[in-house]
DNA sequence: GTTTCATTAAACACCA
DNA sequence: TTGGTGTTTAATGAAA
């Protein structure tokens, strides 16, 4: 017997340590990859950067030819004119008159640029929905600007062919042809005016949602019509007065305004530098651009009292908050409390700096999920080549512990639970199928740190942990009491908490030796666990107050936790506690604000895994917690049928209800007979085959 | 730096 | 004798 073990521990912990370095290995190797195609190590692009850059490049490439045409066009026409001899000074002043607007509406997209986006991300915090919508509108705006330059590029081609074909006929009169080329021209200027209108309207409503402001230095300027000419220089002159840390690049690029094409796709090439140098700027740019007489009329006039900085009648300037009665009253307060000063400028630094923290944090939180869903992509497409795949905390933490790989026999999960290890969104997403592993040791769990309710968690991923070998996050003692208490009889032999563990988690299907052992190192160890003896064997069950008492000791330096404990009965955060009106059965949720909280990341990071505000939050954990309940409910082949996951954790004082008979079969509905599975085999390693099949 | 707790490993005893 | 069960101790690491 001890040899067999002595073996298996053995080949357990080769196993386990090839599989953690090549979980580690995969994914360093997953994180490379994205890094490689982002071209920029410290931050990275985004996908939808990406996409915008490329429909820039596409939109530069079309220019330039449009460009050339024109330049060829010109240069026929003037052939023409010279060669025909009808030199009209009133036309040919006109044509180029004409030709000038289209080449600079054509070279001044009215789409919201890389930079535009940045300062938008900066000044809003945006939800992943909004930002959603903001790039399908914007790709779909860049599509008709293109499908219109298309279309423009082809009536050039026909006016050099009509233009040619007039040079070899000779004969007709060359002016009705001329007007005809300028009447076509205007009509594609006014085309272009339509579209630049529309995408006015579309930047108005950007603006109206609070997500864009009008910089006085962005090189486009969408909001200009075009009869107003470019960007007025001396707001731009300002705002270098202000910002003495304008570099002379910055400037340049801004001196370019609209007509610099490159400036732009240059930036947006590099967004991280554009984001975390350019970006300051333009954000308190966005700010001050709020003083401009310009764009005060506009947003009077346009937005019609929906402002940024104004909403239920309160200056949001941050720090402000002065209540102004109407929007008249408040653009007064504006340009009095929020003028153009040293102090407004500090405020703006500092808006500037949080916006960029977010932002920053954002980036990463992005580059997390793209590393997450390119690695779980690559796992889930793969056939089971690597027998200890990496765990999804992994990759989240980037696992500070996975290095220190101590030669224990369980596969090694991350020590410290600094992120959350059950997945945020429940449903058949990728990331709760089979492709999430575990590697590294655990030492805490966060039932005990955080208070998690075990039960919720355990039924809200049920799947999860069944398919992917994710290390639970909880600690033996509190599985083990989870498995009893689920148990019709609240007692559960030793072989039916050992096929509890098994049956609940893919985790448990390896290395018996060592997590049976733990297991049974634990109901010996702790109080809470108490044997039984029965007639046919003996039964464990659980000491609730023996369990409760050994909780308040981890969170002593948590009152409300432990106000939540001995209250609510409710194992969750202060976070979840201030919800709690909704209750607060919500693991996944729990787990993920612990860790938020724990890494001090701002709740609205989530922005980048879906849930976007607090109150998008609350609304999400309402529907985690409705979706626990139906989970808990439907998919009882665990819980207690009719239990809500809190009842689950009290269940000495729940009156139990029947349970349903599919949830019977198995070994462990045969709790009151102690030793019942003579077929089960102890030492079947779960490798193979899942023990899933026997019991379910 | 100390304490507490969880995990892991191991040894040992008991029993069927 | 074998294997499961239960108990106990020790080492280790993380967190408080």
């Amino acid at each position: 017997m001890m040899q067999e073990s002595g073996t298996e521990t053995k080949s357990n912990g080769s196993a386990i340590q090839n599989g953690a370095s090549g979980g580690n290995h995969l994914l360093e190797c997953s994180l490379r990859e994205v890094r490689s195609n982002g071209e920029t190590p410290s931050v990275e692009i985004g996908a939808a950067d990406l996409a915008h850059l490329q429909q820039q490049q596409a939109l530069q490439v079309a220019r330039q030819l449009l460009l050339q045409q024109q330049q060829q066009q010109q240069q026929q026409q003037q052939q023409q004119q010279q060669v025909s001899g009808l030199k009209s000074p009133k036309r040919n002043d006109k044509q180029p008159a004409l030709q000038v607007p289209v080449s600079v509406a054509m070279m001044t997209p009215q789409v919201i640029t890389p930079q535009q986006m940045q300062q938008i991300l900066q000044q809003q915090v945006l939800t992943p929905q909004q930002l959603q919508v903001l790039l399908q509108q914007q790709q779909a705006l860049m599509l008709q600007q293109q499908q219109l330059q298309e279309f423009y590029k082809k009536q050039q081609e026909q006016l050099q062919l009509q233009l040619l074909q007039q040079q070899h006929a000779g004969k007709q009169p060359k002016e009705p042809q001329q007007q005809q080329v300028a009447t076509q021209q205007l009509a594609f200027q006014q085309q272009l005016l339509q579209m630049q209108q529309l995408q006015q309207q579309h930047l108005l409503s950007l603006q109206r949602q609070g997500l864009l402001t009008i910089q006085p230095g962005q090189p486009t300027l969408p909001l200009q019509p075009l009869a107003q000419g470019m960007i007025p220089t001396e707001l731009q002159q300002l705002w270098k007065e202000v910002t003495s840390s304008h570099t002379a690049e910055e400037a340049a690029s801004n001196n370019h305004s609209s007509l610099d094409l490159s400036t732009t796709c240059v930036s947006s090439s590099a967004p991280s530098k554009t984001s975390l140098i350019i970006n300051p700027h333009a954000s308190t740019n966005g700010q001050l651009s709020v003083h401009t007489p310009k764009r005060e009329s506009l947003s009077h006039e346009e937005h019609s009292h929906s402002h940024p900085l104004y909403g239920h009648g309160v200056c949001k300037w941050p720090g402000c908050e002065a209540v102004c009665e109407d929007f008249q009253s408040f653009l007064k307060h504006l340009n009095s409390e929020h003028a153009l000063d040293d102090r407004s400028t500090a405020q703006c630094r500092v808006q500037m700096q949080v916006v960029q923290q977010l932002e920053l944090q954002l980036a990463k939180d992005k580059e997390r999920l793209q590393a997450m869903m390119t690695h779980l992509h690559v796992k889930s497409t793969e056939p089971k080549a690597t027998p200890q795949p990496l765990n999804l905390v992994s990759s989240v933490t980037l696992s500070k512990t996975a290095s220190e790989a101590s030669p224990q026999s369980l596969p090694h999960t991350p020590t410290t639970p600094t992120a959350p290890i059950t997945p945020v969104t429940q449903g058949p997403s990728v990331i709760t199928t089979t492709s999430m592993h575990n590697v590294g040791p655990i030492r805490r769990r966060y039932s005990d740190k955080y208070n998690v309710p075990i039960s919720s968690d355990i039924a809200q991923n049920q799947e999860f942990y069944k398919n992917a070998e994710v290390r639970p996050p909880f600690t033996y003692a509190s599985l083990i009491r989870q498995a009893i208490l689920e148990s019709p009889e609240k007692q559960l032999t030793l072989n039916e908490i050992y096929n509890w563990f098994t049956r609940m988690f893919a985790y448990f299907r390896r290395n018996a030796a060592t997590w049976k052992n733990a297991v049974r190192h634990n109901l010996s160890l702790h109080k809470c666990f108490v044997r039984v003896e029965n007639v046919k064997g003996a039964v464990w069950t659980v000491d609730e107050l023996e369990f409760q008492k050994r909780r308040p000791q981890k969170i002593s330096g948590n009152p409300s936790l432990i106000k939540n404990i001995q209250t609510s009965h409710t194992y969750c955060t202060p976070l979840n506690a201030a919800l709690q009106g909704e209750e607060a059965a919500l693991s996944p949720l729990c787990l993920w604000k612990a860790s938020m909280a724990e890494n001090s990341i701002p709740l609205y990071t989530t922005a980048s895994m879906g849930n976007p505000t607090l109150g998008n939050l609350a609304s999400a954990m309402r529907e985690e917690l409705n979706g626990a309940m139906e989970h808990t409910n439907s998919n009882g082949s665990d819980s207690s049928p009719g239990r809500s996951p809190m009842q689950a954790m009290h269940p000495v004082h729940v009156k139990e209800e029947p349970l349903d008979p599919d949830e019977n079969e198995g070994p462990l509905s045969l709790v009151t007979t102690a030793n019942h599975s003579p077929d089960f085999d102890h030492d079947r390693d779960y490798e193979d085959e899942p023990v899933n099949e026997d019991i379910e």
